[in-house]
DNA sequence: CGACAGACTAAACAAATGTTTAGTCCGAGC
DNA sequence: GCTCGGACTAAACATTTGTTTAGTCTGTCG
């Protein structure tokens, strides 16, 4: 199955060895794969996988330039149908790449430098959409949109990381439900209830507690502690 | 900084290794840390390592239950509070031990049973909070209050997840901020606007097209392919 | 005291790892 | 035809890996 676009084995060599690390760094992280593991899966000797990519991490940030140059594409595709906010269309854009998402987590936990970016792009489509919508609640370039921006892309991301939990608990098979029409409802159902929650006295509550810590500038642990 | 509650070094070494290991596993990955590098973290020897715990892979169950152990405490904390859903509490859970997260999230991608357990006590945790909050729209034991809080832990374990990316695109350090106040008012923005947005027409067209494709029961590519 | 068990260390070991080196093959350009 | 460069392989290399082995130290129990 391949990664992205192209075919199948009619790749050259360069490619497939890159593809074929992109899997093996993802299904089992960047100290897990191994250079003999990566040449074996792209049927080539270890030594071309060098004289292509130099060193190890040579080809990782191959596989990391990938990654973005994938995502910007499919992010800037949402973006253009202005479904980027769609859980749905969101679920198919991780769904369409399993391996895409998983090399990204681990690449974020790792602290790569694609994950950061990757994760940005995301963002900013999420706040056009939020400020596409409500003009007022989130105005343009302000910090309530990029802060619930920020937010909400994690939180989306967080269904997309964990779809494998997420599966296990719907009875499927991994990697099979992220676009899943359980999973959109799921979304749906927790939006609309907890928007309820959010504007309940209790919601209000929570916020008025929130702000009173003082948002925006608060450093944790500097508040007076509390006694248990 | 200890990982939870003991004090620090006055621990047996046998602890002060499975802590050392924790740190190690969360920080560079199964395959990244290495016995040495834990025999070191805990000033120890690589052989009493072994003397403990057996094999690497015996260090990395033993792990598996601490981390299980203490978040189970620390569910069952939260749950009788009945704070288990605000936003502001379980950020906070996972504030006070991010070596915990990035060892869970690991965990997760790496499929360890450790991470499945964990998962499945939020959310039933979660699942409760929805039951009680709203017995009409999530009865007991029903699909929608299970699927539903299935959704909802992915998504606010997203928050922790990608709290580094939250962080630095906030401005903070890392490990700084899952319980600051901007996240927490991020989320009441984003739940108050989606909620909206749920019960909204185009909402409603989502719900109805989701609806369409038979929730529940779909498997993954089944609907016919619609022309793009 | 003497023996024994468990905590603990140091050195040795075999396997696996990333990298280097030397060399083959083959098509393009002069 | 010859050569030159890039794709490509195979073997050797040094290092690091997890594990094993042998041994020391220390407190306890009979």
């Amino acid at each position: 199955m391949p990664t992205h676009q192209h075919s199948e084995s009619d790749l050259n060599a360069r490619a497939r060895i890159r593809d074929a690390a992109l899997e093996q760094f993802a299904l089992h992280g960047t100290s897990g794969a191994t250079m003999r593991g990566i040449a074996h899966a792209a049927s080539v000797s270890v030594g071309l996988v060098q004289h292509h990519f130099g060193t190890k991490d040579g080809l990782r940030l191959a596989c990391d330039e990938l990654v973005v140059e994938v995502f910007r594409r499919r992010v800037l595709h949402l973006a253009k149908k202005d479904q980027l906010a769609n859980a749905d269309a969101l679920g198919e854009l991780f769904d369409e790449s399993p391996l895409l998402l998983r090399y990204l987590a681990r690449a974020s936990l790792d602290g790569s430098a694609a994950a950061d970016e990757v994760f940005d792009q995301l963002a900013e489509g999420t706040q056009g959409f939020l400020t596409e919508t409500w003009p007022d609640r989130f105005p343009e370039g302000s910090d309530d949109a990029r802060d619930t921006a920020t937010v909400m892309t994690a939180m989306h991301s967080g269904i997309a990381l964990l779809i494998g939990q997420i599966a296990r608990r719907f009875g499927h098979e991994p990697d099979e439900a992220i676009g899943s029409a359980r999973v959109a409802m799921g979304i749906m159902n927790l939006y609309a209830a907890m928007g309820e929650f959010a504007q309940s006295s209790t919601g209000k509550d929570v916020r008025a507690a929130v702000e009173d810590r003082g948002a925006g500038t608060d450093r944790r642990r500097t508040r007076p502690e509390e006694p248990r």
